[in-house]
DNA sequence: CCAGACATGTAAATTGTTACATGATTGT
DNA sequence: ACAATCATGTAACAATTTACATGTCTGG
């Protein structure tokens, strides 16, 4: 479970509010590691119960916003994480389930649907990790930060391509058979 | 949620119990959407509830075992269900979350055992998923259904092929800067 | 007769999703 | 004033994991 160390990641990266930090998800480590605000608030709460965070209010700012930072022991703790020996989650994907039911209903029960939809969605997420990849990783000299980030990035960015071929290699393939 | 279609599935592959069911999962379907055997009972009880398929208790086998089959109105849900189109599945990954840690961190925060970790892993399925190519899918004409279940292999091995690389490629860049 | 595989479940805890609810601030 | 965006949460539900619990049959 690593929804509490990447909170703590994208904080130590710069500390900001949960709403933040709901956003910035969206456009960095939640690619590879998804969360709702929801999930976020409540997660936040553990962080600071557990002595890893420190939230301060700030009056001067917007509504009743609050500012996460890191401490020392969450520092410590995120190093701790980082150091373990995981097995990986293990994979779900519907399209495959689709794909054998189809092998036994026989042919015309409509996978392709489903594989011309996903086709898309890696196509979009291919073109915008392109787009962060120009706009953040071209055209000049990467810190060791940047190249571990852009390290991360290029396996995203493999990995929808990927998928896009196997969906248009499964296409052509339900086409000719 | 695709557990109780690739349930259908599985059953209409071959009927069999609960138990034997949960044994097939670890080596073919399982691979794209694993299932523990308590998952498993408890959906054939929604699956029987639903009418989509039947439970046939047989006196003379081992136990209290129960044999499932798909009924004309399961198969049916399945083929609708096949033709839906759905957003795959959010992936998770905590290798890349311990990346983007020790991004933040600084080097030595001990990503590499994590890397190797998984590179064995990786390497293990990838050798498994290649004996199951050579044992079913060679030297001979494939079916239709077949060649279909050989499509899903490939995306299989393809992927575990990738990640293996990856983590090959994050282990040389680490051991180089 | 006993170990090991067969066989089926219940219960609790964790994690994640979806829906709902509220209020503050800024720009027009 | 009003809409959009900022900001923080609660509640109910669904899915998965882990731990527990029980009993049967077969081979040695």
């Amino acid at each position: 479970m690593s929804l509490p160390h990447a909170l703590l990641t994208s904080l130590l990266e710069k500390p900001c509010s949960g709403f933040d930090l709901a956003r910035r998800f969206d456009r960095s480590i939640g690619f590879f590691w998804p969360a709702s605000h929801q999930q976020i608030y409540k997660e936040l709460g553990k962080l600071q119960i557990a002595g890893w965070v420190t939230a301060s209010a700030t009056p001067g700012a917007r509504g009743r916003k609050k500012v996460y930072q890191v401490v020392p022991a969450g520092r410590a703790e995120l190093q701790r994480w980082v150091g373990c020996a995981e097995d990986p989650a293990p994979l779900r994907d519907a399209l495959m389930v689709r794909l054998r039911a189809e092998a036994v209903l026989g042919p015309g029960s409509g996978v392709a649907t489903d594989l011309q939809h996903r086709l898309a969605r890696h196509r979009q997420q291919l073109a915008l990790y392109r787009d962060i990849e120009r706009r953040d990783f071209s055209d000049r000299a990467l810190s060791r930060t940047e190249q571990l980030q852009y390290l991360v990035l290029q396996s995203g960015l493999d990995l929808e391509a990927r998928q896009a071929e196997f969906c248009e290699k499964a296409l052509h393939w339900l086409a000719t058979h």
